[in-house]
RNA sequence: GGUGAGGUCGCAUAGCGGACUAGUGCAGCGGUCUUGAAAACCGCCGUAGUCUUUUAAGGCUACCGUGGGUUCGAAUCCCACCCUCACCGCCA
């Protein structure tokens, strides 16, 4: 959520960057119109408590001042209901205005005023027509969405031999290059209280359509590591000198992807699980510019060091979502679609999530701020995997498996098994 | 899953209905002393919201795991739940 006191005193930039991002400019009105409300009731309850505290004070029964006690509790009891009732639709209002976009980001309706920033690496010329990674995988004898959906359900999965082992491969190809980089590799629960799902933003508007819920159970599916590093620290005061702190997080990743289906969602492209590499970054807010680049950067060298061609897109305000106040999507190169795919995306949520998570950190002359807190995509296993296999592939089915994977892999090629 | 013990201010502890405006110790910050440091001594030292106010400062409210309840008054009593520790059971 945002500061309220920032929108009290800054009406017309929030409104502003609201109106950007495409959400409804009217809710500030409605939230400061709350506010008002809001502030009004606490001081009718504060002064009754006050008045009780005093009569409680002076001590003993005395008959006069024990009936004044019970005639304001009675006054609490139906005043303090009122005040929550308001309380709560102001936080509910509170919440649905999204972060505002820093200020170069560029203005834009929706994704077709992405920017596009760079272009990376050389799409392979083929002399023969590519195979989508649906197919080639299937050949392969390493992807197996028949079974998956026999077992679970559309969108699901199996994966064999060398298709498993090079989803291992990725996972530590990335954790051992930003564990050089600083990041402490984590792995961490795959399900989350509901605090941590909602209080991410990854369900803020559709709630449940994106996640799994345990019935009867305060927990659900992560979409995301993103949601339990940033779970890690809620409540938390951290000394500055601990900052930035830096996570690569492993997780298996959950999410309903309720009615998307479509031609780019075939195959491994829009599953319901895979498993993600997400790094995830603390710092002071000062720094975090600078971090975001440091992600993308690190983003940027693992799809070079793959071989696999890319583009880097800055993401407009109408594309942003609620969470961020910047974001870089990477794309690679997929022949299965000739075009480009997102493979990874990395956010600067700001102080946004900080303040839903309630984290802070002491500076050094003991002032308590926010955070900001940042993520970004270093593998995503289902849609790299995906990029691996169709820029790979030879003519004759086989898939030629990138120099800085082989010696996880322990081959050059991946070619058809009999079983 | 069962039984028992426990969750109090950064840490450690006290607290068993009205002297709690949550005490004490440690750590931290400032000072005195010292060539410097240590020790000793003195002072300061939670978070959030809100009101008065230009600021500064002060007042008020809430917070003793969480949520309810009893009472004029709850850290303290009652109920439910969560978590930690120990032992037992069950299992990779």
């Amino acid at each position: 959520m945002l500061d309220i006191k920032f929108i009290r005193e800054n009406k017309d930039l929030v409104k502003k960057g609201v109106t950007d991002k495409q959400f409804d400019p009217s809710i500030v009105d409605e939230v400061l119109k709350v506010d008002e409300e809001r502030k009004k009731l606490q001081l009718e309850v504060e002064e009754l408590r006050s008045e009780r505290n005093k009569v409680a004070k002076a001590g003993k029964p005395q008959p006069s001042e024990a009936s004044r006690g019970k005639e304001i509790k009675e006054n609490l009891k139906k005043l303090e209901p009122e005040f929550d009732k308001v309380d709560t639709k102001f936080l509910e209002l509170l919440n649905q205005i999204p972060n505002l976009p820093l200020p170069n980001v560029p203005v834009g309706k929706n994704e077709s005023e992405n920017v596009e920033i760079k272009k990376v690496g050389e799409i392979r010329k083929l002399n023969f027509t590519p195979k989508d990674h649906l197919e080639l995988g299937t050949k392969l004898g390493i992807l197996d969405f028949e079974t998956g959906a026999k077992v679970t359900g559309s969108q699901f999965y199996f994966l064999y031999g060398d298709g498993a082992l090079l989803e291992l491969a990725l996972v530590q190809y990335a954790m051992e290059l930003l564990s050089k980089e600083g990041f402490l590799p984590v792995i961490t629960p795959d399900l989350a209280k509901s605090r941590f799902y909602l209080g991410t933003g990854y369900a803020p508007k559709g709630v449940e359509a994106q996640t799994y819920i345990v019935e009867g159970e305060d927990l659900g599916l992560i979409a995301t590591a993103e949601v339990t590093l940033a779970g890690k620290h809620a409540d938390e005061v951290i000394p500055e000198n601990e900052l930035p702190k830096k996570y690569i997080g492993y997780s298996h990743c959950f999410r309903q992807e309720a009615g998307a289906y479509g031609k780019y969602s075939k195959g491994m492209y829009r599953v319901h699980q895979f498993t993600k590499a997400e790094m995830f970054i603390y710092c002071k807010p000062e720094e975090s510019e600078a971090m975001h680049q440091h992600i993308l950067e690190m983003e940027e060298k693992i799809y070079q060091n793959l071989g696999l061609p890319y583009r880097v897109l800055e993401i407009c305000t109408g594309d942003l979502g609620a969470m961020a106040a910047r974001k870089y999507d990477i794309e690679a190169w997929m022949p299965g679609r000739n075009d480009y795919g997102e493979v990874t995306s990395t956010s600067n949520c700001t102080d946004y999530q900080a303040r839903n998570l309630n984290i802070k950190y002491r500076k050094k002359d003991g002032k308590i701020e926010f955070v900001h807190m940042l993520n970004g995509t270093a593998i995503a296993t289902s849609r790299t995997p995906l990029a691996i296999l169709e820029n790979y592939q030879n003519e004759d089915g086989s898939v030629t498996i990138p120099e800085v994977l082989r010696k996880w892999m322990g081959k050059e090629k991946v070619e058809k098994r009999n079983k």
